[in-house]
DNA sequence: CATGATACCTTGACGGTCTACACAAGTATG
DNA sequence: CATACTTGTGTAGACCGTCAAGGTATCATG
């Protein structure tokens, strides 16, 4: 019932974009990588996280490439493109806007 | 196509909430005032109002009762309950951690 | 009596997330 | 060498909140 969901709506294409910006990477460090840095508040779970690669690569905001992992391993790379670049800058400035809106409303006498 | 959202998704009961916390309210005037407070970047349609409202007061958050609004008309006036005390306090802190740690990331080096 | 504002509501579709799987390769344990 | 765990990719189905678009009714204004 009340369980407290592990993402906010709307905000995992904007996370993914931000963490491969300045290194490419595969699904699963992405998955990681957000985890660790939130303090394990948020958790990527591999339904959305591949569903979102698979868009955003769609849309032309990433690209992938094959290559080999830290352990040896094949994995997907994933690297932001240009559009991606100007995605994400579109996507930081509406998540401030509409966060700070909603503290405005919640931090209200 | 990136047409940047009125809301950010799951935060509409938070904000319905915290709205009426002060002062009981009808529906309109709950979307007028969530506009206004957040200087005009929050819209809430009402499609996305109405059904919000219904699922709080099943769920036993609000409760509605007629009565004469402002205008001089009859309007359905939305209070908090107890448990909906409650359930703002649970919303809120939730609403504060996953923004906080997406800001970790999005504001990242 | 037509228009606009107020006030309520519903319907249908869309889309992102979650739960739960399936598959495969490498690594460690017994 | 069998077992289990970690890494790594992916899909299927369901859920649910939001949006777009419409409807109804009342009241005031021109």
């Amino acid at each position: 019932m009340g369980k407290p969901n592990d993402l906010v709506q709307g905000t995992l294409d904007l996370l993914i974009l931000k963490t491969i910006l300045l290194e490419p990477m595969h699904g699963w460090a992405i998955a990681k990588r957000i985890q660790q840095v939130s303090c394990e508040v948020l958790q990527v779970q591999q339904g959305s996280l591949y569903p979102a690669l698979h868009r955003l690569e769609q849309q032309g905001w990433i690209k992938a490439k094959w290559a080999e992992s830290e352990t040896g391993r094949q994995a997907k790379f994933y690297s932001l493109t240009a559009a991606g670049r100007r995605q994400l800058e579109t996507e930081t400035a509406n998540w401030n806007r509409l966060s700070a809106a909603i503290n405005l409303i919640v931090t209200e006498a």
